[in-house]
DNA sequence: CAAAAGTTGACTGAAACAGTGGGGTATCAG
DNA sequence: CTGATACCCCACTGTTTCAGTCAACTTTTG
């Protein structure tokens, strides 16, 4: 059973996409800097996830990335799967052959855990998470700080005009 | 977060110490051959678990492991902390200092599911498993085929005794 | 056409896991 | 006292994975 970074990082951005999916689509410079995870390494996530198809890719520019799905049924479950991680806690995936193809002494206990996760997990959509008032406040003050950090002054019209004042 | 072999090895091994107590201390040879966890790995783990007094040792020919408290209260979750798995699934150890200071899009979901994980170990104790029948069964299977990977040839004056007939 | 964006693959440093090996030291039986 | 038994401790290693970097693509749109 592993999860780390990979996973939530995963979901980070996929709820980032999900939040901003009504203005187009998202391109992962803009989840980079507002989640401050590298695009490179979001680059290899995306990947998976589309090959999961829980994402379509728009290419050229003003493209970027799109949910697969309705927002409802993304499940975060699916979202770790997607990126390789499981959440099996077994050593045997669940086969029951840990030990010399015998069932090892805490399987049982090993498999109800991975269930119990699986449940809570698989219980939860992108559509649930954005619902939570703690992560549209949270997403809005991202926003308002990635506003500041792309000052307009990169728009050479801007600068010129207030150059010029 | 991550749960692996280690944990696994360190729930087991305790289980088996449980579950053999009553013939006085258990040596660490007889759980690597019953369980099939190597030896020196064992030693490892239990200078962890002597460390978190879920054991005591007891040097010395007849020496080996003994449960340091009563297994009633010996829960799942403490063997797994006493070999540092944390059971912790946050980036920030709960802190919410994930993103530069600030509380990450995602962290109350990962303090959510850090508090379901670690209810259901917690829960759970080392008695609670000894009870569990499938257990009972394995460990009996366990000890029938140590017993005949054990064998008495071993003993000099057994094998002269057949030698002699 | 040129720039923006996604796509792919190779590569890397660091960390952790799982395990090995070897030298101790305490303790008890004979 | 001695030797066997068992714990104790430390250094080391091979493998895997994570997290990230870099570079060279291709596709698409303005």
């Amino acid at each position: 059973m592993r999860l780390t970074t990979k996973g939530r990082y995963a979901v980070t951005a996929l709820l980032d996409l999900a939040i901003h999916a009504d203005q187009g689509p998202v391109n992962l410079a803009d989840i980079s800097r507002r989640q401050g995870i590298s695009l490179s390494y979001l680059e290899q996530l995306f990947a998976k996830l589309r090959r999961s198809e829980l994402v379509c890719s728009i290419r050229g520019p003003g493209g970027g990335y799109r949910l697969g799905r309705k927002p409802q049924s993304i499940r975060i479950a699916q979202i770790i799967d997607a990126v390789n991680e499981s959440v099996d806690a077994t050593k045997c995936q669940g086969k029951g052959n840990c030990q010399q193809g015998e069932t090892c002494l805490t399987h049982h206990l090993w498999q109800d855990l991975s269930e119990q996760i699986h449940d809570f997990l698989g219980s939860i959509s992108l559509s649930d998470l954005i619902a939570r008032s703690e992560i549209k406040r949270i997403a809005q003050q991202q926003d308002k700080r990635h506003e500041m950090l792309t000052p307009p002054e990169l728009d050479g019209a801007r600068i010129a005009a207030t150059f010029l004042q």
